[in-house]
DNA sequence: GCCTATGATAGGCACATGCATACTAATCTG
DNA sequence: CAGATTAGTATGCATGTGCCTATCATAGGC
């Protein structure tokens, strides 16, 4: 019994994040896909729905409600493709960025608090491995 | 937009893991949290099963059909708490542990090959700091 | 010896998930 | 032009989850 799985070191991680994120987003009014579709459209926009729902990892069947609510709520904007009249592009609104900002300043305070304990040299280290074994 | 999210690349790794973990699991017969309990158990026998249930992080209503098909299945055993009757200890069986031993055996395979890229000074700095975020 | 608290168990509710199907509009292929 | 393919959308199903309530046996406090 030597190591500790990484499944649940993992797993014990993603539920403190998650408890510790829950109330953030709910106090900007975010769900979690929400807060994902918000941040993946703040890298890029997203050529069509499906290219969304995948790079976010979403089932497409779902991702049009979360799309209904963001837009209704002023976030994102769908646009159609005039190159190709099936896709619908979407894309943040300035709003949109607002909100997100927001969110993400108290993400990333929450985070540096979880962080306490960590030198600047560690979270740098850390991180890169992560990523490292995110996009494995 | 600086740094990712740590909730998004712990999420993308915890898919992959998943996705990774699974069919070992299944190839064993045993689910995720029957995996969890089994190893929860080699480390100490759960005093009863609310503590067990506490301990991993799992509904204690939920468990109870858990460690049902658990013990159907010889790995685990309920026994009684002389000391106190109301509570039912729990504990692997020579059968659990060999289960476990044979799945752990696999997904440890699983995770060098994940860590494939890291050398050993990385993987302990990594466990290491995973291990401070788990427990915080 | 009563009253309260606790552990094991069963059951239900609301919700999110992945997965599958179906339909329409638009595009592409031959 | 006809047939196949793709994007967006709606919908349904089985499953898993957290949470909450109820019941029963046992313990412990007073």
């Amino acid at each position: 019994m030597q190591r500790e799985d990484l499944g649940s070191l993992f797993g014990r991680i993603i539920r403190r994040l998650i408890a510790a994120e829950k109330p953030l987003l709910d106090g900007h009014g975010l769900s979690m896909w929400g807060y994902g579709v918000l941040t993946h459209l703040a890298k890029q926009s997203a050529a069509n729905q499906l290219a969304l729902a995948t790079a976010i990892g979403y089932d497409k069947s779902r991702l049009i409600a979360l799309l209904d609510d963001l837009e209704q709520d002023g976030l994102v904007l769908r646009e159609p493709d005039p190159a190709d009249r099936r896709n619908r592009r979407v894309r943040l609104t300035p709003a949109g960025k607002a909100r997100l900002a927001a969110v993400r300043a108290d993400i990333r305070a929450m985070e540096d608090d979880l962080l306490a304990g960590f030198t600047a040299a560690e979270r740098r280290s850390l991180t890169r491995m992560l990523t490292r074994l995110a996009n494995g």
